[in-house]
DNA sequence: AACTATTTATAAGA
DNA sequence: TTCTTATAAATAGTT
């Protein structure tokens, strides 16, 4: 359809090939939007010249992510399960590592003990007298220097309200003071993974979307 | 181009319609195959009839994938940002959560203290000598209905031999021993999240693939 | 970017 | 459907 017939194979001239192609584009998207209009069918076309420049036709009324989906869906190809895959890959060691300390930390509260062997107890048991003490060691260590910077601003008055605040913390902790304690250090571990149970969406999701 | 001139409109007679989006469908799909070889192009076209039969035309040597993928790049538009951000805020949560139970464990076994006050460090005591005291309960617990059972199969015996577990126990215990407890209930925190720092990918990974 | 001779696509009919 | 064919439309080569 034109001076001469071609042979349908890649034109060599340059810039004969860039004209052509640009004639052509227009012929095809042309095509595009006449199909979807006399046959009502739906159409996306998509084209990438050589230098990587975009041309893209639609048919009224839908996105192009519209007609992805909707490709996917028919071919059953899911197009993006690789990286979906990954995700998923990640979200489930995370959910795996999650569940496994919340298991030690659970014990360390001292709940669902009843999974423990009496062996494990006493690893347990010794491990938390252990770390009870460095936590102990600590807190001294803190009120220690406290106590030192206290005594320098207040000098040795002495009186009612003089009691070091070691020695007031000393009673507290040989009083074995059952109360919450108002500066809580308490977390409630949530029912396992409230809101994470699969990450929120199934499987299903992004292959039947 | 036909016996007569039509105008560009939807195609009333249903038959007619078909055969028309058969012939038309045939034409672009050829149009489409010698934009490919004439000019090197890369084509996708994707057509839907109205009864929702699928027809395709992709360049060869490249898959519809591939070709969705380099659309969302030169478009800057992200299409399966919506699920993929969905599953970034699940990582995220899920990573601070771990991040969150991997600092309390810590604390309970007696590492990075350095970052709690006085206060914090006395409720933790606190928690932590009525979890202490709880497991103590339970291996008590277990003990006790361990012996029972022995005793009922050994009877009263006596000897050098007969140390109740109870008993054999309550001196460990007294004793504070710190023996690394060959049952170990020794777990390590690894170094904050090994692998899954990021989930392993960042942000720009779909992005920009 | 226009022109136009020719090829190609296809509407209507069989 | 598929084939035929007259005619409309697209476009290759030219200006």
């Amino acid at each position: 359809m034109g001076r001469g017939k071609i042979k349908i194979e890649r034109i060599e001239n340059s810039t004969n090939r860039q004209v052509t192609y640009s004639k052509r584009r227009s012929g095809i998207m042309k095509k595009a939007h006449e199909l979807t209009v006399l046959c009502e069918a739906e159409v996306s076309l998509i084209m990438f010249s050589t230098t990587g420049k975009l041309s893209e036709f639609i048919s009224p009324n839908i996105t192009t992510k519209q007609m992805f989906d909707k490709y996917q869906q028919v071919t059953g190809v899911n197009l993006w399960n690789q990286h979906y895959e990954r995700m998923q890959e990640n979200l489930h060691k995370l959910e795996g590592t999650n569940r496994k300390i919340r298991r030690e930390i659970r014990h360390r509260i001292g709940e669902d003990l009843n999974d423990l062997s009496i062996d494990e107890l006493r690893s347990l048991e010794q491990e938390m007298e252990n770390s009870l003490r460095t936590v102990r060691e600590r807190k001294y260590h803190l009120i220690g220097s406290k106590t030192e910077t206290y005594r320098k601003k207040e000098g040795r008055l002495g009186g009612p309200y003089s009691m070091t605040i070691a020695e007031e913390d000393y009673q507290q902790t040989a009083f074995h003071q059952v109360n919450g304690g108002s500066h809580g250090y308490s977390f409630r571990l949530q029912p396992s993974q409230p809101n994470l149970q699969d990450g929120g969406f199934g499987l299903h999701d992004l292959r039947l979307a």
